[in-house]
DNA sequence: GTCTATAAAGAGATAGAC
DNA sequence: GTCTATCTCTTTATAGAC
């Protein structure tokens, strides 16, 4: 068999994938091997403390994705607040695949969470809120409507991703976030 | 050692804490070995089938517990809505202990699940929908709205418990559930 | 109905050849 | 950087004594 030689962006959205459907305690090592093509010990040779870098390099990852296509654009104040909102939930849109991918926040969350994980993972939904936040106060929202705003939107995704999930009705994350656009811009 | 006795609802609700936190892959037999006081052979000589048996029973006893705590009371016409509405705020926040612990609905569709499993989880997400559904309609709402409201506090639980094990907030869910109980009785 | 003991498979992890 | 081989520990599952 030739060797695999693959690289790093391909191999950590695979690791992604699998995370973000088992969580961290029902993904195994096994598991990353074959979905990546690589053996065990290559993927050793790449994150020497196993499962717990692994995590980690994924969670990186998708901090950086976050922040260049999802909270860089939120807080570019070229244009208008309604279109970066729009384009926000396209970009969510396709990061779960239209609600039928789970969110790593859910994933990596459940069961016993290292708290060094947990803390990445806190990291990246306070800089979602904030810069959400921070346009509810360019809308025109106080700090306390604008953070309130915000955070009702980030507990609608993840709680329209586990509806669907047990639904399996693929309308309900798109429903529910065409739902929050509107609220999201209707006074309180 | 004593024999461990255990009765049956006492070991299921051991049962239904570990699941409810690690989630079905996450858990293993072992593990439950040592919250329920029972060897693992006892726990076969029970759910012969494993986990697989474990987990139904598991769900068996909360759906039993939703119907009579939840679905019942919010069904039961003798009282005024609003009423039944903050009677079930308040069930519903004793089941997830304050936001604290997670919803089977959540951490048992997380990763490879089998059909059959999926199945049940649906049928108590929809027996839930439906109650609180026929509840809007009793208050005066479309059957449109009634649904859409009801989904919308359904998604809001699951995404505020979420929330709140990312950032071990312990008044996410409390103020999410408050925020919901005031949306639910505003006209659209 | 619970226990001890054990078998078989899988998971995490490492050594060393290529 | 990837591979084969191997080791250890955990997990699932069963047999049989009490």
């Amino acid at each position: 068999m030739a060797l695999q030689t693959v690289d790093d962006k391909a191999l950590l959205e695979v690791l992604f994938d699998i995370f973000r459907c088992h969580g961290y305690e029902g993904t195994s090592i096994s598991q990353l091997a074959e979905a990546t093509g690589l053996k065990k010990s290559s993927l050793y040779h790449r994150f020497p403390a196993g499962k717990d870098d692994m995590v980690k390099a994924v969670i990186r990852y998708v901090s950086a994705e976050l922040h260049q296509h999802v909270i860089g654009p939120l807080l570019d104040n070229q244009k208008p607040p309604e279109q970066r909102f729009n384009a926000m939930l396209d970009t969510v849109k396709a990061i779960y695949g239209d609600g039928r991918k789970n969110c790593l926040l859910n994933a990596l969350s459940l069961g016993s969470v290292k708290d060094d994980i947990k803390q990445l993972l806190n990291k990246d939904y306070q800089a979602w809120l904030v810069a959400l936040t921070q346009l509810g106060l360019e809308i025109g929202y106080t700090q306390q409507e604008a953070e309130q705003k915000a955070q009702h939107f980030l507990v609608a995704v993840q709680g329209a991703l586990v509806i669907q999930r047990v639904t399996d009705n693929p309308l309900i994350f798109e429903n529910c976030m065409a739902l929050e656009q509107k609220s999201y811009f209707q006074a309180i």
